[in-house]
RNA sequence: GGGCCUGUAGCUCAGCUGGUUAGAGCACUGUGCUGAUAACGCAGGGGUCAGAGGUUCGAGUCCUCUCAGGCCCA
């Protein structure tokens, strides 16, 4: 039926469904806020994240985990950067018919969470926290490890990160810690969970060692003694001299290290007492060490050549119960400093723990936990260890051992809590023998999709090659218990692996006991070996062990879910932040390899940080963070994560700011808007609707125009199956531009033209199948532009189409409209309009202006061929009568080569020079006319003919006539600017619909409204005028055009016309 | 000290297995256009492709070293 409708005073006929809703009118300008907020609204009242996932149900599964933040801190901006990400692919695979559980997941334990508390309840060290009560402090704990739970809710549902936090598993539950209590016991049941000693970080002020974390907050410039001390040899009259800034040390000493492929050399030199002495050390470092003093080299030798040699021990103070007091060789070792002859303390440093086990040289503890020296260390018991360094120093001097004594400056850790210097100090810690899966390790590592592809072989498979045991025990309170109980009288261990086992071995209850300290500290056994009491062992476990359970301990596994754990085992994918390296994805990588032999995710994104606009870290103390609210709320949610998607590559480092994201909008958001809301408006007025099936006379631009979206989807798709980002957004922004700038731009008259002709009818159809398409492409990554795209463009003409565009399918491209010829065609044809503009330009002739001809000249003849097939469009372009090939004319054009480098290049290699200088010396017309009409052309090389074909030479064209001229590489468009009577009346016409346009506009008229021109005239434009009547009504939607003079009601310009030296009085009315 | 990454216009980034005179967007200047207008076209300024060697007919691209920044480890 349709109502009566009339475009340029002509009645329309529209063919309309009844029934049919009509579009919502779209606003010319966009506020993506509270767009985003009312799209927001819409999925939460129709609850469509649950739909997308019950309609997709039965699927194939699609397995994401999400690595569990912390929530005792605020989200901030590199949080947005993973969530983004992180979202992406779900999203996808759910419009692909895939099963995606969407799980949430928080991570509760561990040492951030206990500092938390202490801070606010000013505790300093441990020995507070016990006399407070571990039960409260860990009540505590339990609370601030949700305290922001709120903000990461709001933060998360504003990203448009659908998680779903009803069902998010938690680390601190009984559940969850009893799962990875039965990992722990099927290591222990291997032989893979052990304890042995490992150097840590330690400050012996607070008692405590401190984290990797903690310790990098502590650095500071730290002056120390600096002693090289002689360590005379056994079966020799020399010594060895040895360097160390550590003199507390060396009663602890067991070894010298040398390196194995470092020259040493033994010297002869006068010592202080002017005597000689034998000494030996490394070459390189004689200079340093002996200064201005003599030296004589009596013989070098090998590093290997002194492995095993025996020396005097230093001290006594301890018994060794293993041989010690050799050389061993050793990589680490230096020739930066010292004298490439390290000394060995297994208790005070990790390479010399590493050493201690290699060579199993014994360990001795020479300093009790409070930092000062054991009792048996009789000279210095009971002695600070630092304040013990100049005692030791004097001691050696009196003993005639001392070669120098100096100071050295260097950066050294210190406690942040005290500023106490820190020492490396032996603990006994659990470990978990991950070595003895190394290869294993490596080899699953290779079955990884790493994005980006270094991280494989690169960080994380260098991190995997250079495996240590994983140390997994922490002297904390808040955190999964270690679950090895111990007999105390005969030591006999152990490992528990469920509530029930733990009932088992106390023959108690347990049911409802919380199973963190200090309440399973509680729970005592009886030892099956001699009947002791067995109690806990007080370590917890790292919480990195915590999240790389995960897969597992989620779902309760083996005690519950085993169906689903086997259906959700391993992920397709997981995503976060490079740091994770050595976190995240590694304990899920090496639990998964000891337990299940398995990876626990087939792709990862490892994506870089985010820096301020300095390129400095983002960090509380410097001030510089990017609050993401202000992102959302000036720039929305879609052009943030739009802008991190396709600002840069995942992996790299990325400076962010607030600006940034503002481009974004500019750029993509907004023109995406304008072409919709131009769609919105004619479609709305002709009252146009898709008709499923119907038949479309495409355009030979439509035909572009789809050639180019299906060539987009094929592109886009493919890139999100290879976890290529950037590959899968940046030609949407590419695609984008191309269809505002050159499309929307060439195809504006089919819309407003008043037939509802075939030609217009196909350009609905072709601009609608774009804008749908589009926002089920843009779905993934700006969800909620997609949506509201889709909610306008598809639900109301569509009552059988999905509720949400993120339940409707992914489309998929229709390769048959896909013509790479065309696609490369009309990238030549823009090329060439935009030269037609520049020679416009240099002309001084204004577009409006219409010309005779242009002429193009092209590089290639085949490109040629593209001129004459669009030459309607770029004389529509142009305003041009005719477009043609520059010389077909007859006039003068001067023709010159040029080789292209490339393609003769690969041909002939070293030969390349040789070529292109035979093709330069051809004469060049001649060549030209015979390459351009897709010959070869012939050159002699070395005396024999070469066949140099078309596509190896470009051929450039200069004409030296009157036309105007622009010229970019081997591209020409010469434009004819002589102007007939006949060209200046139809652009005078021009400028007149121009003016009247824009008298309309200001007059404030709507865009349908009729109107009658009355209009007095300058003789010439009036004359152009009454030549171009129909043009100009038909233009400006005038019912009729009068030569009187002007009404006093009508709608008149500030001041009259006056343009290219013509006037005229002129008004409007309504008709 | 070791490993990985990054370094291209004032800013953010492209630059395919080496191949013409190194590009885009933003910003800047000039100019044109105007029923997409928080735009758009055209032109211009702005680069020792971090630096130095090397391989090659040819290097932003490959190799070596150096410098700067980031991250991780020690």
């Amino acid at each position: 039926m349709g109502r009566e409708f009339s475009v340029c005073g002509q009645p329309v006929l529209q063919i309309r469904l009844p029934g049919v809703r009509m579009f919502k009118p779209v606003a010319s300008n966009l506020n993506p806020t509270s767009m985003e907020e009312a799209i927001l609204k819409f999925w939460k009242d129709r609850e469509i994240f649950a739909k997308t996932t019950e309609l997709r149900a039965g699927g194939p599964n699609y397995v994401f985990y999400e690595g569990p933040p912390t929530a005792n801190g605020k989200p901030g901006v590199h949080h947005g950067l993973a969530r983004a990400f992180k979202d992406l692919f779900p999203r996808y695979q759910v419009m692909r018919g895939k099963n995606v559980v969407r799980r949430g997941g928080w991570d509760t334990h561990g040492l951030p969470v206990e500092i938390e508390v202490e801070k606010r309840l000013g505790f300093t060290n441990k020995q507070q926290i016990e006399e407070y009560g571990i039960a409260e402090f860990n009540e505590l704990c339990r609370q601030s490890a949700f305290e922001y739970i709120q903000e990461w809710e709001r933060f998360t549902d504003r990203l448009g990160f659908w998680v779903d936090f009803k069902t998010a598993y938690v680390t601190y539950t009984n559940d969850y810690i009893e799962s990875v209590w039965s990992i722990l016991k099927s290591f222990w049941d291997k032989d893979l969970l052990y304890q042995g000693y490992k150097v840590v970080p330690y400050c012996p002020r607070c008692g405590t060692p401190l984290s990797d974390h903690e310790v990098a907050l502590g650095y500071d410039e730290a002056v120390d003694p600096s002693v090289f001390v002689r360590f005379p040899l056994v079966d020799d009259d020399s010594a060895l001299l040895v360097w160390t800034t550590t003199p507390w040390t060396l009663p602890g000493n067991v070894a010298v290290a040398a390196h194995p492929s470092e020259t040493y050399v033994v010297v002869e030199s006068v010592n202080g007492g002017g005597n000689s002495e034998k000494l030996v050390m490394a070459k390189a470092l004689l200079d340093k060490v002996f200064g201005d003093r003599s030296f004589t080299i009596l013989r070098e030798l090998s590093g290997k050549e002194l492995q095993g040699k025996k020396y005097k021990p230093l001290f006594t103070f301890l018994p060794t119960d293993k041989e010690a007091h050799y050389v061993v060789l050793q990589d680490f070792v230096s020739m930066e400093d010292g004298t490439g002859l390290v000394h060995m303390a297994p208790a005070f440093g990790g390479e010399d723990m590493q050493a201690a086990i290699e060579f199993d040289l014994p360990i001795l503890m020479t300093v009790q936990d409070d930092g000062t020296f054991v009792k048996e260390v009789r000279p210095w018991s009971g002695v600070f260890v630092k304040d013990a360094d100049p005692l030791i120093i004097q001691d050696l001097e009196n003993r005639g051992l001392l070669f120098k004594s100096e100071t050295y400056t260097h950066t050294y850790p210190f406690c942040w809590r005290c500023s106490t210097p820190l020492l490396y100090y032996a603990r006994s810690s659990w470990f978990i023998r991950t070595t003895q899966f190394k290869d294993r390790l490596v080899g699953l590592n290779r079955e990884i999709n790493w994005v980006p592809d270094h991280m494989q072989e690169g960080r994380f498979g260098n991190w995997l090659e250079n495996n240590i045991d994983w140390s997994l025990g922490r002297e904390r309170y808040w955190g999964t218990p270690l679950p090895v109980w111990e007999c105390g009288e005969c030591h006999h261990q152990t490992a528990v692996g469920s509530v029930k086992e733990l009932e088992a071995l106390s023959g108690q209850e347990l049911a409802g006991l919380d199973l963190h300290r200090p309440h399973v500290d509680n729970v005592h056994g009886k030892c099956p070996e001699c009947g002791g009491m067995m109690q806990r062992v007080p370590e917890l476990i790292d919480v990195w062990f915590d999240s790389g359970a995960m897969p597992y301990a989620q779902w309760h596994y083996p005690f519950e879910n085993q169906k689903v754990f086997e259906d959700q085992f391993p992920a397709d994918y997981i995503c976060e932040a490079v740091d994770q390296t050595r976190g995240w994805f590694y304990s899920l990588h090496a639990i998964s390899t000891l337990l299940m032999d398995s990876v626990s995710y087939k792709n990862v994104i490892c994506l870089g940080h985010i820096l301020d606009t300095e390129g400095q870290k983002m960090s509380k103390s410097k001030g510089n963070i990017v609050d993401p609210w202000d992102v959302f709320q000036s720039q929305g949610a879609d052009a943030f994560r739009w802008y991190l998607y396709t600002a840069s590559p995942p992996g790299n480092a990325r400076r962010f700011s607030v600006e940034l994201v503002g481009e974004v909008v500019k750029n993509f958001t907004l023109t995406l808007w304008n072409v919709y809301s131009f769609f919105i408006t004619y479609a709305s007025l002709d009252e146009w609707t898709p008709q499923a099936g119907a038949s479309v006379e495409y355009s030979s631009l439509d035909k572009w125009m789809r050639s180019s979206l299906h060539t987009l989807v094929r592109d886009v798709t493919a890139a999100l199956e290879a976890y290529d980002v950037p590959g899968a957004t940046r030609p949407i922004q590419n695609f984008v531009e191309d269809l505002s700038k050159w499309y929307l731009r060439r195809s504006r008259r089919r819309y407003w033209r008043s037939e509802a002709d075939a030609d217009k009818l196909a350009a609905y159809a072709t601009l609608y199948e774009v804008l749908v398409t589009l926002s089920k492409l843009l779905a993934p990554t700006m969800p909620f532009l997609a949506e509201e795209l889709y909610q306008n463009l598809v639900r109301p003409v569509d009552g059988g189409a999905p509720e949400s565009v993120h339940m409707a399918d992914w489309p998929e491209a229709d390769l048959a409209a896909i013509d790479e010829t065309l696609n490369r065609e009309m990238a030549l044809v823009m090329k060439l309009a935009s030269l037609g503009h520049a020679a416009r330009n240099a002309a001084a002739i204004k577009v409006r202006q219409p010309l005779a001809e242009v002429a193009f000249s092209v590089g290639q003849a085949h490109e040629a061929e593209a001129v004459t097939k669009h030459a309607d469009l770029l004389a529509d372009e142009l305003n041009v009568k005719a477009v043609r090939a520059l010389g077909s004319a007859g006039e003068a054009v001067t023709y010159t080569l040029n080789p292209l480098p490339r393609q003769l290049g690969q041909r002939f290699q070293s030969r390349f020079p040789d070529v292109r200088k035979a093709l330069l010396a051809l004469e060049p017309n001649a060549a030209a006319a015979l390459l351009m009409s897709g010959q070869a052309v012939s050159i002699e090389l070395d005396g024999d003919p070469v066949a140099i074909q078309p596509g190896e030479v470009e051929v450039r064209a200069d004409a030296k006539t009157g036309l105007a001229l622009a010229q970019d590489g081997a591209y020409l468009a010469a434009l004819a600017t002589e102007l007939t009577e006949e060209l200046v009346k139809e652009g005078l016409a021009r400028d007149f619909v121009r003016n009247i346009q824009e008298l309309r506009k200001t007059g404030g008229l709507d865009i349908t409204d009729r109107i009658v021109v009355y209009c007095r005239a300058s003789e010439k434009l009036a004359a152009a005028l009454e030549a171009h009547r129909e043009y100009i009504m038909g233009e400006v939607l005038a019912r009729e055009l009068l030569a009187d003079a002007v009404p006093k009601d009508a709608i008149r310009p500030e001041t009259p016309f006056d343009f290219d030296g013509e006037t005229a009085d002129v008004g409007l009315v309504r008709a």
